[in-house]
DNA sequence: TAGCAGTCTATTGAATAAGTAGACTTAATT
DNA sequence: AATTAAGTCTACTTATTCAATAGACTGCTA
């Protein structure tokens, strides 16, 4: 399961993909409308901002809007930039690899159908894009 | 990612795929082997137990041991007994569902890239069973 | 310069992970 | 019958992460 910190911010960045090119968004907008606790989103999009896949405006007309196209990012990259992991062990994680204590991951059975269901995943996350998250 | 319970669980119940017919196993021979912690190890195989997955014997000579072929436990059921949720977010969960407080699943789009993803994963791990996890 | 809105620091509470201690029950062996 | 092996159960303790909250600070616009 990911982590509320990554489903609230899936949420978020769908809800900017529906405005993007519409200006700056409040936090308190998107707080409201996809109820979402605000002064945790206040972090999450601090952080997403700060791994360019946000930007953001202060003071009066400011807010947050999408750094590129909703087409541009996929579901995939998403996902890492805020939850970590998407395979389900460490060992076959891409981009969060840990080797096991315990087993040869050329004989390892769980090694091998852990590896099957990233690779399904990854097939559809990384085909997916921010813009398909817009309601409709 | 599965949590360290669901993962030493599923390194355990690999140990006695593989001693599956032998009688038998003590917790701190799985222990030593799968590199768990033993008073961590006790309580996930107690908890296996309860919920009939496993079989113990107590006295000399105890253990635990499957409580049927490796064969006929697949590893979604075996990740559910104790790691609940195989769903990224809980409004595409089978078994513990929860409904979004924010979209309408009909016009979701993070609802439906996160069911065709569960889709696929349960496809992998509905046919691999334990058998499959034993070395070799 | 007033007020809006993002930024930053700090703290809190809950859940999970991990480890520890010790008493109790059951079963096999001597 | 006594001893011992092994699982069972209760109850802490500690560390870490997750989630949420509070309030002060900074920068922008009008």
């Amino acid at each position: 399961m990911l982590s509320k910190k990554t489903q609230y911010a899936l949420k978020a960045l769908g809800y900017l993909a529906g405005k993007f090119g519409e200006g700056p968004v409040l936090i308190s907008e998107i707080a409201k409308n996809k109820k979402i606790p605000i002064k945790f989103l206040e972090t999450i999009l601090l952080e997403l901002k700060q791994r360019n896949i946000l930007e953001s405006k202060k003071g009066k007309g400011g807010g947050y809007f999408l750094h590129q196209s909703p087409k541009k990012t996929t579901l995939a990259q998403a996902i890492r930039l805020v939850g970590g992991p998407i395979a389900l062990i460490p060992c076959v994680s891409l981009n969060f690899y840990e080797k096991c204590k315990d087993c040869n991951e050329a004989t390892c059975g769980l090694n091998k159908a852990m590896l099957l269901t990233r690779d399904a995943t990854l097939k559809i996350l990384e085909k997916k894009t921010l813009a398909e998250l817009i309601d409709g």
